[in-house]
DNA sequence: ATTGACTCCGTACCACAGTACGGAACGTAT
DNA sequence: ATACGTTCCGTACTGTGGTACGGAGTCAAT
């Protein structure tokens, strides 16, 4: 079940220079320091997935290194303060990627290649 | 109506040093060359409202760049390129906000304060 | 005419999240 | 036991999008 570094970058769809910017930022552990070649195990490769996640959330490195240590942690209420804080911020951003796409669509269907001279871009964007 | 660069910076939302960071991108004109102080009207403006936006849509300056010069230009079908494959990515995005707004909800919920012991943020991450 | 605020310009620096490099040690198959 | 692929580790570099700094010039009001 234990993976060298190679298989486990792998497993959690990262490169292996980036398992180790991890670690480096204790964002993973270093599996039993200085014996020779590490070993890692589902646990790890649980957490490496929880991290990518967590990035699509839009949590930084840094937040996500206090998720984890919450996850093992008595404190739920910073747990729910960072899960609050993060959901308000994603619903806006949500919200700003929506109108975006709006804007998009218009663009596209204003640029069709029936008509003719330049494709009203700024416009399309509603500036 | 026209604006020095405090000015219009404030417009746009923006720091005079950014302003000036387009300027050297290609992304707004640099007016009236090396005559003093430089004058910045509703155009420019214009074009620096469309860069906040394109930026929140997921373009990258180098990109924006390109769609400013394809404004003005007849080449409907590289607008429409760039505007469908943003489109694209786009959707791809919010779906995967989506997905993490849920895992939030779940997390803020299974983390409630009524309960005891580590909240389970792993887990809410279906991780 | 001097003050104070603003502008110009180049260059340097910042945060974030990696990515690359290179020499030494290790592990495994032959 | 030798060769080949990995791993280990430190350090350096990358890209993206700014932000800061410092000295000189300019502008408007007093």
């Amino acid at each position: 079940m234990d993976m060298t570094i190679g298989k486990f970058a792998k497993a959690g769809n990262v490169g292996v220079e980036t398992v180790r910017f991890y670690q480096r930022r204790g964002l993973l552990p270093t599996p039993n320091g200085h014996e020779g070649v590490r070993r890692y195990d589902a646990e790890n490769l649980r957490r490496l997935k929880f991290i990518r996640q967590a990035q699509t959330a839009g949590f930084t490195l840094e937040e996500i290194k206090q998720l984890l240590d919450l996850d093992a942690g008595e404190d739920r209420e910073r747990g729910r303060s960072l899960a609050r804080a993060r959901l308000e911020a994603l619903s806006v951003r949500i919200a700003e990627l929506e109108a975006a796409r709006r804007s998009l669509e218009k663009l596209a269907d204003e640029c069709a290649s029936g008509k003719t001279g330049p494709c009203p871009i700024l416009h399309s964007f509603g500036v």
